[in-house]
DNA sequence: TAACAATTTTGGTCATACCAAATAAACCAA
DNA sequence: TTGGTTTATTTGGTATGACCAAAATTGTTA
């Protein structure tokens, strides 16, 4: 069955057929993982490559070990994929230019989202997007619920194309940049600029006109990043 | 989210100071890292943890451990990142409706690449367009360098917004649906059409008309899905 | 100086032991 | 019986020490 190049991980043979039994759900999603003592017998290895196998396996997200705790099987979702990214994408963050190399993406991605939604939206998305919008307005004057509302507004676009990679990249998008973005200034003021915003973009997929979906989109978060630079400077 | 500091981890201190010792330069990009021994005593830990810790590194994709070798220090670029997520976007792809989902991922962000492309591509983008589709034209009866030159045009169109995650997302794409795409049929005939979808894209991305461009893109890519399916039936 | 042989270093694995936290079992009071 | 409290057992985290084989280093020779 496994036709090993390099023999030089015993630990490899371990992770790669637990690994095999949680896709299949010999090991069920959320059921713990033998002790390592068993897996020593049933593997006939020695605790140090169980150990070596768990942390692989944990590394990859296909298992939650909390310390001290019986790891837990976690049959990975499109979240969890974007959750492996964190570390490294921390690192890439604080080198120069990548916090705006990230940003432009989102700015590329949303875009392309508003003038998917302005297309192809149906009545549902759409009333879906107003409620989170009108739930944005009610939260102007109080700023850490406007942060929420607002969130929500984007996630909102994130689901329009029932795609489940979508909303995982949004979610990712605000935890890597949420280290920015909490540190800054919350102005009432801005609070009304943003949703003024978010509703004129609303507005343009309401109207099915993709082009000015796109164009109050970019504008949305262009200023955005603008706000961001006036606060951190360059980055 | 809740990022869990149950401080019952020694190994985890060694991991950040030693990615902290990465992404500053102090150990440098091919540099091989320090013997566990050594750690050991610096950190005045057992090799047990050591062990633990250069594994947690190798699987954040901070440092290149080949077995038996001494671990080699790699600073994360965007590549790096997506590689990351190969073993748990595998399972993904096995899962029903997962490479759907990845493609039509794909799909989204090349038409908006194109679209992109066709509104502020400068001359030398273009240019490198151009040649990319001439190669391709070229190879149009040898299957195996038509592959190539198919991969190098969509590269160069990842290219265009010169923003460094783009390509690496291409490269990622490529990698992950090298195996569905592998195992379909070489037909020069084949060949020919999907030459024809290219320079239909760059056709419209010269005369900088978006809307075209993300047409001939979509039906190119579409195409392209409907070969797969008929290829594996539903996956 | 280059090819080869001897030596040291170093990563991979195993076995054993101990501790503290977590879990399960036993127990007891209401 | 039930619910909470105490005790016993399990289990993960860490430390030591040992051994081997493959690398890397050094030394030697043609």
């Amino acid at each position: 069955m496994h036709s090993h190049k390099d023999a030089g991980r015993a630990a490899d043979l371990v992770v790669e057929t637990l690994a095999q039994k949680i896709q299949d759900g010999e090991l069920a999603d959320g059921q713990p993982l033998p002790p390592e003592r068993d897996l020593m017998q049933e593997f006939g290895i020695s605790r140090t490559v169980v150990r070596e196998a768990v942390l692989a396996l944990s590394n990859k997200g296909l298992i939650e070990a909390r310390p001290r705790h019986r790891p837990v099987v976690r049959k990975p979702g499109y979240d969890a994929a974007f959750a492996a990214l964190e570390s490294i994408v921390t690192h890439l963050l604080h080198e120069p230019g990548g916090v705006k190399n990230l940003f432009d993406t989102r700015i590329f991605i949303e875009a392309a989202l508003a003038r998917e939604a302005a297309k192809h939206a149906d009545k549902g998305a759409i009333f879906t997007l107003k409620g989170a919008l009108e739930a944005n307005r009610l939260a102007i004057n109080d700023s850490e619920a406007f942060y929420q509302t607002d969130i929500a507004f984007h996630q909102a676009l994130y689901a329009i194309p029932r795609n489940p990679v979508f909303p995982a990249i949004n979610k990712a998008y605000t935890s890597w940049l949420a280290p920015q973005w909490s540190q800054m200034p919350r102005l009432p003021q801005r609070n009304q600029t943003n949703y003024e915003a978010h509703a004129e973009i609303y507005e343009a997929i309401l109207m099915r006109d993709p082009d000015a979906a796109e164009t109050a989109l970019r504008k949305h978060l262009s200023s955005a990043w603008q706000q961001v630079r006036t606060t951190f400077g360059d980055i």
